[in-house]
DNA sequence: CCTTGCCTTGAAGTGCACATTAAGGATTAA
DNA sequence: TTAATCCTTAATGTGCACTTCAAGGCAAGG
C-alpha cells in the first residue's frame, strides 16, 4: 500500500509518518522500484503503536530511546525492564492525574445540576467525591471568586 | 507573597504566572503601590487549577474559554455545561486511552519476567538512574517486530 | 502531448506554551 | 554608595511535533 493508504487507514498524516520513519520510529520502510513507500501491515501496526504511545503523552525522543534499545542487540534487557516500569510509572500517575481532573470536573458539572434538579442520589455521590478531594477547591464556587 | 514565592509555593515559573494572567486564566492580580504582583491564596488555588488541568491536557485556548464563561456573572449555566461535558468526554478517553497504553506496557513487562532474572535491587538502581533523564513519558513495543 | 494525481526529498514555516533577554525601578545589606 | 536581589513590561527566542512548500519524477486518461 502507498503511503495515502497508509494515511487514510492510520489517521496519521503521510508528512508525519515520513517524519516517523526519519526520527526511526518506525523501521526502514520498503520502496518500489521507483523509489516509493510500499507499506504493509507490520508498519501500520507501528504507526498505531506510535499513535497510542503519542496519545499517552510519551514524546518523540523518549519513544525513539525505547524502540532503539528495543530493536537492538540482546542484553538490553534488564535496563529495557527499568525503562518500562519507570515510564508505567509516570503513566499510571499521569492516569491518576487525569482522574482527578475528571473527579473535579465532575464534581462541579454535578454542582450544575443543582441549579435546576438534582437528585439524593447525586448529592449523596457529590459529597462522597468532596470529602475525597479536598484540593479541588479552586475553581469551585466557594473560592470568594465566582459569587453568582 | 509576591511572584518568586507564589512561583515556589505552586512549582509554576514566574514567568508562566504572568502569562496565565495575561492569557486570562487567572484573574488580574493585586499590585502593591510600586506596581509588584502580591498574589494571595485565591490566585495560587487557581494557578493550581490551571496546572491540574493543563496536567490533565486541557489547552490554554480551552481552558480561558471555559473560564471567561465561568467567570462571567450571566448565568451561562447551560453553555457552561455543554463545555464542561465536552471536556469532561475528552479527558475520560484520553483516560482510557492512557489506560490502554498502561495494559500494553504492563503486559509487556510480564513477558520480560519469563525471559530473565533479575535482582530487584538491580532494577530499583537502573530505574532510580534512568528517572534522572526521564521525567514524564513513556514507552513500548509488542507488535510482531520484535521477536525474541 | 498535457493534465491529473500520486509520489520523492530537503528546507522552511507554524502553533503552542512558555523561557529568556533587555532595560529599567525599588528595597535591603555591607 | 554600591551591589545584590527582587520586581516590572515588551520583545524576542526556543523546542517540539509536525505541516507546508518547492522542485521535480512516474504513470494513466483524455
Amino acid at each position: 500500500m502507498n503511503i495515502k493508504e497508509a494515511s487514510e487507514k492510520t489517521g496519521v498524516s503521510s508528512a508525519a509518518i515520513r517524519y516517523y520513519e526519519k526520527e526511526l520510529l518506525i523501521p526502514a520502510i520498503d520502496r518500489t522500484d521507483v523509489g516509493n513507500r510500499d507499506i504493509d501491515d507490520r508498519i501500520i501496526r507501528r504507526i498505531q503503536f506510535v499513535t497510542q504511545m503519542r496519545a499517552a503523552g510519551m514524546s518523540i525522543e523518549n519513544l525513539r530511546r525505547y524502540i532503539q534499545l528495543f530493536d537492538a542487540q540482546e542484553d538490553n534487557a534488564k535496563e529495557q525492564k527499568a525503562i518500562l516500569k519507570t515510564q508505567l510509572a509516570a503513566m499510571e500517575e499521569k492516569r491518576d492525574d487525569l482522574q482527578s481532573a475528571i473527579d473535579h470536573l465532575n464534581y462541579k458539572l454535578n454542582h450544575f445540576y443543582d441549579h435546576m434538579e438534582t437528585t439524593e442520589e447525586e448529592l449523596r455521590e457529590l459529597e462522597r467525591q468532596h470529602a475525597e478531594k479536598v484540593t479541588d477547591d479552586a475553581m469551585s464556587e466557594g473560592d470568594g471568586y465566582n459569587n453568582r
